[in-house]
RNA sequence: GGAGAGAUACCCAAGUGGCCAAAGGGAUCAGACUGUAAAUCUGACGGCGUUAGCCUUCGAAGGUUCGAAUCCUUCUCUCUCCA
């Protein structure tokens, strides 16, 4: 039985696109919902009151770093995350597989799990599926992530498939470790850029009893036409009574996308990380504040938002801020995106009760692609 | 007034006869970034030309040399120390 008891709400003629909800122990959770990226338990730049009021409902952490720092101890010791950085909804962990791909040479592979050297302290740790959902439990996060082997989308057949029959094995030694914790934990299916493996990891991962699944292994080296084309051929396989979570992605376009194709949940690092270099999002494109065209620009950033940051400052000194490198530009813009991101997927949301998505996705395609700066 | 040091492209700064249109930073301009280790990475950066190449540059003016940012002469300006 599921611990999240995830229920379909509403859906809309003409698209996969669903509203729905789910329960966690840290309250109810409505979908589609996009996870801001708190990796080393903050998402960078924004205090837990700033993060509500731009919208945030539920948060990413990382395993693989708290791992390093501060450790599983210190989690213990404060009884989970929620209370240690002060946040009281939800929280998902990522299990350290997304590491796997993206710090390759600090790591080496076997069927036991992944080595990596601590770029901390050197010292060496074993990522296993067992060690991954202990520090999960420790964290205490409301989701936790099993232990995969993501690899780039653009690689072979046969080392797709490879990676995938691993992940299914960590899957079920991960689903294993979680014993009796109360902590709900999704599956990831993997497979690359290749439908019969997709298909066949779909497979194998929903035989296993989670309580959600996650598609994989995308937005790491394929085009935008393959990413949607996996992910529809992947959602469309997946259980309609479970939330459906793709990894790492994505822009707002991937997301209204990935809407489209039946996608409940998502995280992207992209609304803090483009802020950090002063890309903000707006819609009607992406706005680079670097760009000396906005010297002397009093206008906010968007007219339309309602964010404190369009409140308040120009983008003329948004601009100054960007280009001197100050932190207060990134956490302005960082709020700002947030908040263009939880206010796209309420309006997906409401579009769907509308059964309205497929104008809206329609409508979206147009204004955000057919921008200068396409989201 | 005396002694010394120096003037290089938007800025800082290497270069002391040919391999120099001139290292390296910065700034500027452009691009990248999707389950975040890193204030990150990439490209352009005198002008014209698609390339070959041509033209104009190293405080100013002369000179030496096949050839000068580099050597010589004079001049202008800046800085440090002593009076």
């Amino acid at each position: 039985m599921s611990r999240l008891s995830f229920q379909v709400e509403a859906e809309s003629p003409g698209t996969a696109a669903r509203a729905g909800n789910f329960t966690t122990l840290h309250g109810q959770i409505e979908t589609p919902v996009f996870m801001p990226v708190g990796t080393q338990a903050t998402v960078k730049g924004l205090s837990v009151d700033r993060l509500k009021s731009v919208g945030s409902r539920m948060l990413l952490a990382n395993t693989y770093h708290l791992m390093l720092r501060p450790g599983a101890d210190v989690f213990t010791h404060f009884g989970g995350i929620h209370r240690f950085m002060n946040w009281d909804g939800p929280v998902l962990t990522d299990s350290g597989g997304f590491q796997i791909f993206s710090l390759p040479h600090s790591r080496s592979m076997s069927e036991e799990g992944a080595r990596f050297a601590s770029y901390v302290d050197g010292k060496v740790h074993l990522l296993s599926p067992e060690e991954s959902i202990r520090i999960q439990k420790a964290i205490g996060s409301d989701v936790m992530m099993v232990l995969d082997q993501c690899i780039p989308s653009t690689s072979s057949h046969a080392e797709a498939r490879k990676a995938m029959e691993l992940t299914h094995r960590w899957a079920k030694r991960s689903l294993d470790a979680r014993g009796d914790s109360p902590q709900s934990m999704f599956g990831i299916v993997q497979g690359a850029c290749f439908e019969d493996l997709r298909a066949e990891s779909v497979d194998a991962i929903t035989a296993m009893g989670f309580d959600g699944f996650a598609i994989g292994g995308l937005a790491v080296g394929e085009t935008k036409a393959e990413r949607e084309k996996f992910t529809e051929v992947t959602a469309s396989l997946l259980p309609r009574n479970f939330p459906r979570y793709l990894m790492g992605v994505g822009t707002p376009l991937d997301i209204l996308e990935a809407v489209h194709r039946g996608v409940d949940l998502f995280d992207c690092i992209l609304p803090s990380a483009l802020a950090k270099r002063g890309t903000a999002f707006t819609a009607r494109g992406k706005i680079q504040l670097r760009r000396s065209a906005y010297k002397f620009s009093e206008a906010p950033l968007d007219p339309n938002c309602y964010c404190e940051t369009c409140a308040h400052y120009s983008r003329a000194y948004l601009h100054h801020l960007t280009k001197t490198e100050e932190t207060l530009g990134w956490k302005l813009i960082s709020e700002h995106n947030l908040v263009f991101y939880h206010q796209i997927m309420k309006e997906m949301r409401e579009s769907i009760f509308q059964r309205g998505f497929f104008t809206y996705l329609q409508d979206k395609r147009k204004d955000w692609a057919g921008s200068d700066e396409p989201l």
